[in-house]
DNA sequence: ACAAATCCTATTGACATAGTAGGAATACCG
DNA sequence: CGGTATTCCTACTATGTCAATAGGATTTGT
């Protein structure tokens, strides 16, 4: 399945600010753009839907930065995907008048369908707070296999 | 999740082909263009494709058209999707060098890669079988309902 | 020979994606 | 108040994919 850039980098980008702004201090999207090796114009505009989506605030100005709008673990990621891409999750069936013997129908019913809900029940109850707790794990993996090395 | 047509459309044929051969004799593509509302011309190189991946088989000339290659509880649906479309089952993220906190690469493991997995556990074991007998019941079902009207 | 079917490939128009670019607006700091 | 650093907003563009159209070549049965 392919994922578009603005989905990935925003995600990308939300996990990078939780983690960036636990001192309490905004994060600007120039360093986001460098550690995530993104272009910063581009960045700019996935921020913007974020901010618009609510999922960030914004401060502008020379101490400006983003920070979560609220704590990760009441950040839906569904709501994340639904701002950023309004087909990820949506079941995009059409039912065709013209067509009698409900073939097309049956399909849809039984399988687009089906896979649609069996995907929102993958992502329903997942939160930011799940990913950040992820790299957390991930990445202090990596550490204890440099001490070793 | 946007289903690209030629997915939705093969997949259609093929159930239309499986319902309408049981009889021994071939389908012709123009029958199932008017069945199922599709153009005919369009729905040649869908078929001509479900015959390269060896779902159906074909036969030119004046009695010619399509049947099932093989039972319909032996032919697998994620094949079907692989054959008609490389992405839809794939999962597409490609690991960034110059990416050194793993942000990326643990939002991939936790979220993309997982959620590829998930939906292929959901199709993994269907077959064309399947949407067959969801289609009889469901033209069953149609033909009570208008029965009692 | 003819008709009817599949087979194959080229082309096209529309649309979405993935950026690039330029500057406006705002906030802080001296 | 002026300068600088930041976000904000919009326009543009290049590329690729998708959906469909089109035209004819090939094969088969009568």
């Amino acid at each position: 399945m392919k994922i578009n850039t603005k989905v990935e980098l925003g995600i990308v980008a939300l996990t990078d600010i939780a983690v960036h702004s636990e001192n309490g201090e905004s994060v600007r999207s120039s360093d986001i753009a460098d550690r995530q090796n993104i272009s910063q114009k581009y960045l700019e505009q996935i921020l913007l839907g974020l901010r618009q989506g609510k999922f960030v605030k914004a401060q502008k100005g020379i101490h400006g930065g983003y920070q979560l709008s609220r704590p990760a673990d009441r950040i839906m990621l569904c709501d994340i995907l639904n701002a950023l891409d309004n087909n990820i999750l949506a079941n995009t069936y059409e039912p065709d008048d013209k067509q009698p013997d409900g073939i097309r129908a049956s399909v849809n019913n039984c399988l687009w369908s089906n896979l649609n809900s069996y995907m929102r029940s993958f992502i329903e109850d997942m939160t930011l707070a799940d990913l950040i707790k992820e790299y957390k794990e991930f990445s202090a993996k990596e550490k204890d296999y440099m001490y070793y090395i």
